[in-house]
DNA sequence: TAACTGTGTGAAATCGTTTAATATATGCTA
DNA sequence: TAGCATATATTAAACGATTTCACACAGTTA
C-alpha cells in the first residue's frame, strides 16, 4: 500500500508538505497543494491510522466485553453504545466473554496490548483486583469496581420494589423471587433486596431463588423450574423473575400445569428488551430498563473520562430510573 | 507506559535481547532470560501491539459490517464470528451500518485506514465497485460481488422451493409470498425465485409483495400488512413470509381479524433465529438457516483468504442447506 | 538599511517494536 | 595455531506517520 513517501515524490515536495496538506496545518501554497491534492487522489492514498496511532498514543479504539452478544438485552446495549461511540469517532472492539473468567482476562490483556482507550465492561467475573490493574479509563456496567471507576445502571432497587409493590397492590400474598446469581456483588442484586424488603414492610410472605442466568435457552430455564419449582409452584401467588426470558418461560410453564395466569398466579419480568416487546401474547408485565440511554451514557461516560486532561474529573455514576410495564400477566 | 527500552535498561541488556525473550527466537542464556522476565514482572510491561502492527503490516483485525447487529439474526451470526475469529486470535471491530449507504463507505474507509486485515460485509447498500476497489480481502454474506471475491451463503433457493412445496402439499391453492425488498442483487432473493418456479411448475396462483425488512418492528410490520393486505388477505390461504418476524407479525394479525390458523391460512417464516426459538406459541413453521455454520464459515473463509499467500486461492463460494420446522402455523 | 512579519517548504527526530548484520567469547578439531 | 561451529548480545535500519526547528523569500515598518 502506498504511503505518504509516495505521494510526495509524486507530487515533488516533501512529507512534511503532504502531511500539512492531509491535516490542513500551517500554511500552504495553492499551487502545492493542488499538486499533492492531485497525488493522493492518482495513488489512492489512504493514511495509516496505525502510524499515528503508535506516535500520538491515542487509537480511538473502545474494548466492549459483554457476558453474550447475541442475548437480546445485551445486543440492544451493544447497538446504542456503537450508535454513539461511532458519532465520536470511536471504535468499538466486540468482546464476548460467555462469563468464562479465563477468556475476559484474555481480553483484557490484548485491549491493553492494543493500546485501546478505554474499556466498557458489563460482563463480571474477575476479581475487582483485576480490573484495577490494567490501568486504562474503564465504565463499567451494573457493578461497582471502585470509587475511581465510574459505572452506569439503571435503579434497580427501586426497579425491585415497583415490582414487588405491584404484585402486592394486586393482592398476592405469597411472593416469590426468581433472581439472578447472586455470587458476584452486582447492581441487580439490589432487585432481590429491594423485593425482600418491600415484601417484608407490607408483611407479605417471600422467598427468594437464584436461577435466573443470562445464558439460559428456554429449555434451560424449564428444566430450572421443573427441578426447583414444579411441587412448590402453587404455594405462590405471585413471581417476580429477574429477566423477561425466565418469566415468559414460567408463564407458558404454569399454563402447561392448568395454572390460570393471570387469575391463579400473577408473573412479572424485567428487562422489556426487543423480544418481549416483540411478543404479544403474553404480554408481560415487566420493568423497563432504559437501555438506550443505559448504552449511550456509558460510551459517554468513557469517552469523557478518556478526553478529560483530568483523570479524576467526572467519575460520578449515572443512575436511570426504570418503568413499570403493565401487561396482562399481573 | 513502559516500553521495551525501559525494560531492557532495568535488566541490563539491549532492546534486542528483550525481544528475542519475549518471542522467544534466536538464542538466549538462563541468566540473561531471567533478568529479563524478572523486568519484565517488576514493570509490568506489556508489549505495543500497534508498533508490531506497523512493523509487520498485520493488524489481526477484522471489521464486520451488518446491517443491524441488534436484530436477533445478525447478533446470533456475530456470536459465530466471534467465536471462530477470537479462537484465532483475531478481533473484532463491530460496524452498524442501519442500511445507510453513507455510514457504510465511512466505515470502509475507516477499517482502510485502520489497516483490518479483512473485512466481512454482511450489508449491501453500495454499489458493487466500491467494494472492489477497497483492495482488503473480502468475505460476503448473502450476495456476490464479483468471482474473485469468496461469499457464504445458505441455500436460498432450496429454502423457497422447500417453502413453497410445503405449502402446497398442505393444500394451499393460493400463495402469497411477502419477500425483503428485492432492489439489490442480494442471493435471499432467490427465495423469491424459487417460490414463483415452484407454484407455477404446480400450478397454484401465487403473488409476491415487497416488504419484509430487516430493521422493521412489530408495529411496522402490522402497519405494511394493514396497509398493503387489509382487503385482500382473505384471498390466501398460504402465506410464506421471508422471516419470521413478519411472519409472527402476520399470524397475530390475521387471528385479530378472526381468521384461523392454519386452518383458514396457514403462515410461513424464514431464519428460525433465537426469537423463533423462544417462542411458544404459536411455534412456527420456518425455514431454518445454519447460522452457526453461517458465522464460523465467514471467518474461516476470510482468515483463509488473509494467511494464505496466494491471493487467488480458495474463493471458493460456500453454500448451506437450510431445513424445514414444521410448527403449528400451516 | 536593518529588523520584523507573514508565507511557504524541508530535514530530522520521534513513537515502540522486529530483524538483518555484526561482534565477541568459548570450546573443539585438524 | 589457525579454522570453525556454537552461543550470546548489540547496533542500526525499518515500518508510516507528525511535529519541531530551521531556513528562505517577499513585503512592510521604523
Amino acid at each position: 500500500m502506498v504511503g505518504i513517501k509516495e505521494v510526495a515524490e509524486k507530487a515533488g515536495v516533501s512529507v512534511t508538505t503532504v502531511s500539512r496538506v492531509m491535516n490542513n496545518r500551517g500554511y500552504i501554497g495553492d499551487k502545492t497543494r493542488k499538486k499533492v491534492e492531485d497525488a493522493i487522489k492518482e495513488l489512492d492514498y489512504s493514511p495509516n491510522q496505525i502510524a499515528r496511532t503508535l506516535l500520538k498514543n491515542q487509537s480511538y479504539l473502545i474494548g466492549l466485553i459483554v457476558p453474550e452478544l447475541s442475548h437480546p438485552f445485551f445486543s440492544e446495549l451493544i447497538h446504542w453504545i456503537e450508535e454513539y461511540a461511532s458519532r465520536k469517532n470511536y471504535k468499538i472492539i466486540i468482546c464476548n466473554s460467555l462469563q468464562n473468567a479465563q477468556k475476559e482476562a484474555d481480553y483484557l490483556t490484548m485491549l491493553r496490548e492494543n493500546r485501546a482507550d478505554g474499556i466498557i465492561m458489563c460482563s463480571h467475573t474477575l476479581e475487582i483486583e483485576e480490573y484495577k490493574k490494567i490501568n486504562i479509563p474503564i465504565v463499567t456496567f451494573d457493578r461497582i469496581i471502585s470509587s475511581s471507576i465510574p459505572y452506569v445502571a439503571s435503579d434497580n432497587y427501586h426497579g425491585g420494589e415497583l415490582a414487588a409493590q405491584h404484585l402486592i397492590e394486586k393482592g398476592c400474598k405469597n411472593l416469590l423471587h426468581i433472581s439472578g446469581p447472586l455470587e458476584f456483588d452486582m447492581l441487580s442484586n439490589r432487585r432481590a433486596d429491594a423485593f425482600q424488603l418491600t415484601c417484608s414492610r407490607h408483611k407479605v410472605n417471600w422467598e427468594v431463588l437464584e436461577g435466573a442466568n443470562i445464558e439460559a435457552t428456554y429449555a434451560d430455564n424449564w428444566r430450572f423450574i421443573d427441578e426447583n419449582l414444579k411441587a412448590s409452584l402453587s404455594n405462590y401467588d405471585g413471581i417476580f423473575c429477574s429477566n423477561d426470558l425466565m418469566a415468559y418461560t414460567l408463564v407458558t410453564y404454569a399454563r402447561h400445569m392448568d395454572i390460570q395466569i393471570p387469575e391463579e398466579l400473577k408473573v412479572m419480568g424485567y428487562d422489556y428488551h426487543s423480544f418481549t416487546r416483540m411478543l404479544q401474547e403474553p404480554k408481560l408485565t415487566t420493568i423497563k430498563q432504559p437501555i438506550e440511554h443505559l448504552g449511550k451514557s456509558l460510551s459517554r461516560t468513557l469517552i469523557k473520562q478518556i478526553e478529560s486532561k483530568d483523570p479524576d474529573h467526572n467519575i460520578q455514576p449515572t443512575i436511570y430510573d426504570i418503568d413499570l410495564v403493565i401487561g396482562n400477566t399481573t
